[in-house]
DNA sequence: GTAGGGTTAG
């Protein structure tokens, strides 16, 4: 007699707490009733496994990412453009370039839409690596791809150019998003903040914060960092202080706003 | 028929 045990489907509130687990950073939970269930015979679906697949990088477990995908292969289920973004995404925030490279290159081949995710993901893994001309040549060929560039792709190339000295090209291309009409967000400022104020740039940082402002973007824990590291190395405390009060009531500030300048001023009065 | 994706800094 012939017998085929019965497959069932991850029930859906399994499959709420899987993924929400995997949101909120707790791969390892959620990997584990993932587990209990698949060893009750129950059928995950390409959504669950995405899931898994874009937490384990987060946490720093790259190959578990990658055991689970091969997973999700043997078990014959298709993975489709949203997988392989967070495939990617995940070799580049490892700093593995080149593998994340590869499966770019496989989704060309294979007729895998590759969107600004993609795109976004591998500038940024590049710049952070110090080629800054290949993630600049990736970002100049997504329109001839027909590939929009979004805020993502900007900022990630904007952040390449500051950090290597770059500045000027980093404002070049910060007008030329808005030239485009892409959207430039609190991101972008923070990023130009960090990088105006390492180059001695000061007025001009200071600058790009009050058009944030004027614009109505509110500012972040991390822009705030950036705008008062900047005043308080430059020697402007009163003025990091000042804004610190006027922010105060937004809710904005980090709590730890006033201990991150005073550590700042020790360091750098201790050398 | 459902459910899955990306950025600042340290």
């Amino acid at each position: 007699m012939k017998w085929k045990r019965k497959v069932w489907r991850f029930p859906h509130a399994y499959s709420l707490v899987i993924c929400g687990l995997c949101k909120e950073g707790k791969s390892v939970e959620g990997y584990a009733v993932f587990q209990n269930l698949a060893r009750k015979g129950c059928k995950a679906n390409v959504a669950i496994y995405t899931a898994l697949i874009d937490s384990f990088p987060e946490c720093g477990n790259a190959g578990e990412a990658m055991k689970i995908f091969q997973r999700m292969k043997d078990e014959e289920f298709e993975p489709d453009e949203v997988t392989y973004g967070a495939i990617v995404n995940g070799l580049c925030k490892t700093g593995k370039l080149e593998k994340a490279m590869e499966y770019f290159q496989l989704c060309r081949e294979n007729w895998i839409a590759v969107n600004a995710m993609f795109y976004s993901s591998l500038i940024d893994g590049l710049g952070k690596a110090g080629r800054v001309d290949e993630a600049e040549k990736l970002f100049e060929e997504m329109v001839d791809r027909g590939c929009t560039r979004d805020s993502y792709c900007y900022n990630a190339l904007i952040d390449a150019f500051s950090k290597c000295g770059k500045i000027d090209e980093a404002l070049m291309l910060f007008r030329r998003m808005e030239d485009e009409g892409c959207d430039q967000t609190v991101y972008t400022y923070t990023i130009l903040i960090n990088g105006l104020f390492k180059e001695h740039k000061n007025e001009e940082a200071l600058k790009l914060w009050e058009e944030m402002i004027d614009k109505g973007i509110t500012p972040t824990p991390a822009s705030f960092r950036a705008l008062s590291i900047g005043l308080c190395l430059s020697g402007k405390v009163a003025r990091a202080c000042k804004i610190l009060d006027e922010l105060a009531p937004m809710g904005v500030l980090p709590d730890t706003a006033f201990e991150d300048m005073i550590s700042v001023l020790c360091k750098a009065g201790s050398h």
